[in-house]
DNA sequence: AGTTCGGACCGTT
DNA sequence: AACGGTCCGAACT
């Protein structure tokens, strides 16, 4: 069962990595999107509404925030609703995790009580509408091994430098 | 010590 | 039916 929500509103948040972009719905946020090279789309539908901008104004904070390795303060209402229910329990694991920790994919399934669902979570991590929010990149392999990121590792290990926490390299042979 | 291989396992498309 | 942001042990170097 997966719905697909497209956001309604969608609106920039310009940082010292480049702009992000957030997406809402009439629930809440429910798309975070990485700077991407061609950057400006501006596609909001219409006006936003004052609701909106709030939810957009506690977000742009807490990027700008975890961007700098600090908390990320409070957060706007997340609309998680186009995630399946094994992807959104591991998408509310997520934010479980705090600043500076790590936990291993393995140690997520243990966590959700399926110990052996533990490639699945990746797959859910991968899909976790609201990076950086909902900190997927404090998931390694195990042993402390850098493991995968959607979004690029490059951003990974930025993250996790900027929290001061400390990985280990995978080998250079593939 | 480190590295490669191969199977096992689960949710998603 | 096939693929992953995996893990573990075994068999190598």
């Amino acid at each position: 069962m997966k719905r697909q929500v497209q956001p309604q509103f969608v609106l920039p948040i310009s940082t010292a990595d480049g702009e992000f972009v957030a997406g809402y719905s009439h629930a809440g946020l429910c798309h975070l999107s990485f700077p991407t090279p061609q950057t400006g789309r501006a596609a909001g539908s219409g006006p936003v509404p004052s609701r909106v901008l709030g939810w957009h104004r506690l977000t742009s904070a807490a990027v700008t925030r975890a961007l700098a390795g600090q908390p990320t303060g409070k957060l706007p209402p997340l609309d998680l609703s186009a995630g399946t229910e094994f992807q959104q329990a591991v998408w509310r694991a997520l934010g479980e995790i705090t600043l500076g920790n790590t936990k291993s994919y393995g140690e997520l399934a243990r966590r959700l009580r399926k110990p052996k669902a533990l490639r699945a979570v990746g797959g859910a991590c991968g899909a976790n509408p609201v990076p950086v929010l909902l900190p997927c990149h404090r998931v390694l392999a195990a042993n402390g091994r850098l493991g995968g990121f959607s979004g690029g590792l490059g951003w990974k290990r930025r993250l996790l430098g900027r929290e001061g926490v400390s990985w280990v390299e995978p080998s250079p042979a593939r």
